[in-house]
DNA sequence: AAGGACGCGCTACAAATGTAGCACGCTACA
DNA sequence: TGTAGCGTGCTACATTTGTAGCGCGTCCTT
């Protein structure tokens, strides 16, 4: 489970997810603070080990990326908190997340809205 | 930050959010796993020390809670996963929350669609 | 009042994590 | 062609986590 992971493994793997791919020294930008390089090696190689990440020889050296993909790993994130936070209620979550968003474009509302409505067909069969 | 806990210690604050407050005997019965009682304490203490959660004496002995409200805590998780895993769009956060529940209710629905409504209102003005 | 059963805190200790330093190989360019 | 600069992989070590054991006090129960 990727929530079983320390604090500094974890944000390293945020990195990834958030970037996609990255070099050491890409990631280490991307740190919240500022971490050696051999630092930073160490942790993804213990990444690598327990197989969340995967790495991948490049010209620029080595290109590392989260081994789980997106998919998978956005759907199980967001279970996390809808249980821990929302009672279990995807829809309570969705409507925090409507809540929160200050600047949601008219177009973005649009889209949300259609997804409804599909929900509500699919169910209705 | 609620991220920067370590695995257990991260598991434990869950469980009390989930539950909104509870006895370390409570704690052992909602892990995972099975954890004698003095490892649990030795947990929460240290939670304690770094003020992740407060404690309050009760006839049946201490009950441990989540010093951060479940309102705070709510939303800096939910900006964490839209942060790393939806490119800062909470738009597709939502979306995908709407497409993972199979069993949502036409209520639940109805309630969204109306939130969508005031949020294009609060938009507008 | 003696004996259990709990719940509690402390200490101790093994394992895991977080970090730095060193030595190596491959550029590139003065 | 040497030397400065990267990126890499050790290894080592301090700190933090994860867990169990012990001894204490309190409340029931007999």
């Amino acid at each position: 489970m990727l929530s079983s992971l320390p604090p500094r493994e974890r944000e390293i793997v945020d990195v990834l997810y958030e970037r996609g791919a990255a070099t050491v020294t890409e990631i280490g930008e991307a740190l919240s603070d500022e971490l050696s390089g051999s630092a930073i090696r160490a942790m993804l190689k213990r990444l690598e080990a327990k197989g969340f990440v995967v790495r991948e020889a490049s010209e620029r050296g080595f290109v590392y990326a989260p081994s789980v993909s997106d998919k998978t790993a956005r759907k199980s994130a967001l279970s996390q908190v809808v249980r821990v936070f929302f009672n279990g209620s995807a829809t309570s979550a969705a409507a925090a997340l409507l809540g929160m968003q200050d600047e949601m474009s008219g177009a973005e509302l649009d889209e949300l809205e259609k997804l409804i409505g599909q929900a509500r067909e699919g169910r209705a069969k």
